[in-house]
DNA sequence: TTCCCGCATTCTCATATGTTTATCGCTTGG
DNA sequence: CCAAGCGATAAACATATGAGAATGCGGGAA
């Protein structure tokens, strides 16, 4: 139930066979919410965070306007609002791209593990941080590279993500956003966000087909990206 | 010496003394750097982080053909590489703007607070999650602003980063960055952010001055940028 | 003093991206 | 079955922003 969190936190470090327990033990009943459910809402004070079992959610900065900047998009397994823990204050929405499978953990929890747990507190801590990792390296894009560059860089990151849980078949994996949404994620308009998208099809690098996407050209796309994961923190050390 | 970084904390939970102290003792020597020094580079694998005593540093993602995009500014009292204990791996390079005084806190220190001192750990924590926080908030400002509320609130961001800690005088702060710089921070072209800078001073928002910026009009600025200081946590309460 | 060089500024011109509006195909619900 | 709504796509047009090149100012080095 909880595997895909252990796993992820396993490509970083190792855990010991109570750490693995105490992460199954934590969350509570699985629960189903719909498409486009919001999870927790901007200005909400949670109790608990959301563990993303099966499904995607995306993160989105709401301005007075209705305008909406997507700072991120979870795959299975992520700990999408393990921040709120310390935060309290929403500063954000978190709402289910797909119908999901969700889990919750009390703060009370997290707080008896953080007195009692150092190191999973320091891998849990360590998942926030490569949140912020990937928050970077979307800034960069977004100041830095073409619509298009950010694209494909979005496309890379979903592929290495979802193939550290398993979930890349091939070289095809599900990209479940409509072009609205991605052009939200992307800080374009959605008829330029339909340009690029068009142009990543016609340079031959991915074949985007309803919500999966194949790549046709690994180096091609990770080459225009510019793509380096390094930022994801892949590497297996004692942290 | 660390005083500036238990203030900070201090606004978003009470320390005990027993923890203030911890926080003095786990600094060494006071060191200077000059301007433009890479205090901490993409691809290091730091052995300890920095905490800046004064002065004022950068954040930046360097891409391929030596664009880059600066992600955060460091205010004195901040924990600039804080993330470094558990990423391992630098993704970014940490640059003085200013000259600056820093001090170094070993990860075997940081390590044994994580170890000993849970509530402690959680603050350091809270830290870094705010700085995810900020990153979110310069997302939605780069995607879906326009390029002069993304400088507006810039300038409302460091208004108020600078007044937690006693460094606004008046309406005045310190914002210590060459429009190249500026460019830099907000992923637009040094003329067009000249074009900017101007715009905010015929509008009569801001006075703008060698390194010395002055709010002439704070709900103009703050309405203009729609700000909304949320993100940055300055509720104090129990974490 | 003189010479640089970094920085702010201005101009001209190019273009990536936004805006508006419309069409078309699907799915869904009554 | 039809109506309604959503998502992708398209075309025409507008504009914010980028690129290149030039100027002038001011401070620091020799």
């Amino acid at each position: 139930m909880s595997e895909l969190l252990i796993r992820k936190l396993e490509l970083r470090d190792h855990l010991s066979a109570e750490e693995k327990q105490i992460i199954r033990d934590m969350v509570g009943p699985a629960r189903l919410v719909r498409s486009d459910f919001d999870i927790v809402c901007q200005g909400d004070h949670p109790s608990e965070s959301t563990l993303l079992l099966e499904g995607f959610t995306f993160r989105s900065v709401y301005l007075k306007d209705g305008q909406r900047q997507i700072t991120s998009i979870h795959v299975p397994g992520d700990f999408v609002d393990l921040h709120c823990f310390l935060i309290k204050q929403m500063d954000h929405n978190i709402t289910a791209l797909t119908p999901c499978r969700i889990a919750k953990v009390p703060h009370a929890t997290l707080q008896r593990i953080s007195e009692t747990q150092p190191h999973l507190t320091r891998m849990f801590w360590l998942s926030t941080l490569i949140d912020a990792a990937i928050h970077r390296r979307w800034l960069a894009a977004m100041g830095r590279q073409s619509a298009l560059a950010h694209a494909a860089h979005l496309l890379c990151e979903l592929y290495v993500r979802q193939n550290e849980i398993g979930l890349v078949d091939g070289a095809s994996f599900r990209a479940p956003l409509t072009q609205v949404k991605l052009a939200d994620a992307l800080g374009l308009s959605h008829v330029h966000t339909n340009r690029v998208v068009q142009e990543l099809r016609e340079r031959r690098l991915v074949e985007w087909l309803g919500d999966r996407v194949t790549v046709l050209d690994w180096d091609g796309l990770a080459g225009l990206a510019e793509f380096d994961p390094t930022y994801l923190s892949l590497c297996c050390e004692p942290r």
